[in-house]
RNA sequence: GGCGACGUAGCCAAGUGGUAAGGCAGGAGUCUGCAAAACUCCCAUUCAGCGGUCCGAAUCCGCUCGUCGCCUCCA
């Protein structure tokens, strides 16, 4: 199996140190709806997740919440409420939304305000080791003390400084120096520390909770692409210098972002959408459908239209894998799915190729229909159909039918119908169906009878 | 200014040295009382453009054009 490393910008055989693989994702910073770009990375890294469970492995999943950070606190101050009730009820809603997009729930969810301890103890073990300084109550890690600082986002500290956009640091050393602990400011929350009350830098978290739950190195470290510079570059910083071994994480997986039109969808220039906007339109198979229908580490330019056509697709895959069992003819042929299965590994092991996994998907869902056509036994191509679907997080489950109180009355018209459709009354037959479809109920006949379902 | 990614059919999107997956849309059929669904067939001599390397390139190299991202909070 083959991941693609930031790091060596390659693909690199996947061999994880022991039984369990060690997964960090960094998490969200709760004080706002989770929007796409929140669902784009959840999902991506829950199929990764899934398929290594698939493979085998056994995976520890570990994704923090940034509770503590400029924008909590300004609008938690803005609500008059505390910054960790505010931080709470957002973390709570999206691992609601996530739960609706079917993404499995991290194996161990912490919250940087309560790993303060372990974040104080690598900040004064850099400084021990003359990686960080203090200065007027604040900690600042030496940039300069870290040879190889920059090799994750390729770029080099001078490169960085040639660039414009720099402040230079009234009270760092070197103007790429970083914050690791931020003196407390009136109006913001502090913890005591060794140089003072204060408060966590952002990027000494991900260090700290990583370190603690899944030891010095891990086998995958996974975020967005807009993550790369700074924070996973000033991670690795830390956490090497701190532990002095080498790898931090020994793949990094990032994801493409988020395109909105032409550009990036981002908080900045304030073009969000929220998830709960898209599941009004659209299910959560079909945003799924449509994220992986792209590879992950491309960007990924989200319209309504796209999402459409996944989900059009999604809909050929949930009819083969739930239509009603037809008659198999005696000594029928038993299709077997151990080619299909192949190809779908195949293909996923290959840095996640979902793109590709997808089409194992409709392939086998067009064996499942020839083969029901010609009355062969489909049983186990069905069974790998919706498996291999379950991998990749789909349900492939009909709409709710959300009509289960009309139930024995759209019966009723079926069975009305048919008895005029023997009659021969074409006509009226076709306006109950007609009338059906107006209040959102597609009639089908098929050679087992008429059957029902609700129009997206 | 530095670093990086990308440009494949009407749309979305794989493929990264051996002759263009898949989905949506579209066209023609089969089935059906008619539909729908399903199935069958068709739909890029060509991969932004121009050069080069090679027996062979969408894939490697160079240049040009275009788009986007990071360097600042962001998944």
């Amino acid at each position: 199996m083959k991941i693609y490393s930031t790091l060596s910008r390659q693909k690199e055989e996947f061999q994880p140190q022991g039984e369990v693989v060690t997964i960090y994702s960094c998490g969200v910073t709760p004080y706002a709806e989770s929007h796409l770009g929140h669902a784009m990375n959840a999902v991506i890294f829950d199929t990764v997740r899934r398929y290594l469970l698939f493979r085998g492995y056994k995976v520890k999943f570990v994704q923090n919440i940034t509770d503590v950070e400029d924008k909590i606190i300004d609008r938690a101050n803005k609500l008059g409420i505390p910054p960790r009730e505010l931080a709470e009820k957002f973390a709570n809603r999206y691992f609601e939304d996530m739960a609706t997009l079917n993404v499995m729930k991290p194996d161990i969810i912490p919250y940087a305000t309560e790993e303060i301890p372990k974040m104080l103890e690598v900040i004064q073990g850099l400084v021990d080791k003359g990686h960080a300084y203090a200065v007027n109550g604040s900690v600042y890690f030496r940039v300069r003390s870290m040879p190889d600082y920059g090799k994750l986002s390729h770029r080099t500290l001078d490169s960085m400084q040639a660039g414009a956009r720099i402040e230079p640091g009234e009270e760092k050393e070197d103007p790429m120096d970083f914050a690791l602990w931020k003196a407390a400011k009136p109006g913001e929350p502090f913890w005591e520390s060794p140089w003072g009350k204060g408060r966590p830098g952002w990027h000494i978290e991900c260090s700290a909770m990583s370190l603690k739950y899944l030891g010095e190195t891990i086998d995958i470290h996974c975020g967005g692409q807009d993550l790369i510079f700074p924070h996973h570059e000033n991670e690795i910083a830390q956490s090497e210098c701190f532990t002095g071994k080498k790898p931090f994480a020994r793949i990094w997986m990032h994801n493409g972002l988020f395109q909105l039109g032409d550009e990036k969808m981002s908080k900045s220039i304030g073009n969000i959408v929220g998830i709960k906007q898209i599941l009004e339109k659209h299910s959560a198979d079909g945003f799924r459908m449509f994220v992986l229908g792209s590879h992950y580490r491309n960007p990924l330019t989200f319209s309504d239209e796209a999402i459409d056509a996944a989900e059009k697709g999604l809909e050929r895959l949930i009819q083969a894998a739930n239509s009603e069992p037809a008659p198999v003819k005696a000594n029928a042929e038993k299709l077997d799915a151990r080619s299909v299965r192949q190809k779908f590994t195949e293909v996923m092991d290959d840095d996640f190729n979902t793109p590709q996994a997808l089409a194992v998907l409709f392939d086998i869902a067009r064996d499942v229909n020839r083969g029901i056509e010609q009355g062969a036994d489909v049983s186990e191509l069905r069974h790998a159909l919706k498996e291999l679907s379950g991998v990749l997080g789909l349900t492939l489950k009909k709409p709710e039918t959300a009509f289960t109180d009309a139930a024995p009355f759209i019966e009723l018209l079926i069975k009305t119908r048919k008895q005029l459709r023997d009659a021969k009354q074409f006509k009226l037959a076709d306006e109950i169906r007609d009338k059906l479809l107006e209040t959102g109920v597609i009639m089908e006949d098929t050679a087992q009878g008429t059957t029902w379902k609700r129009k997206k």
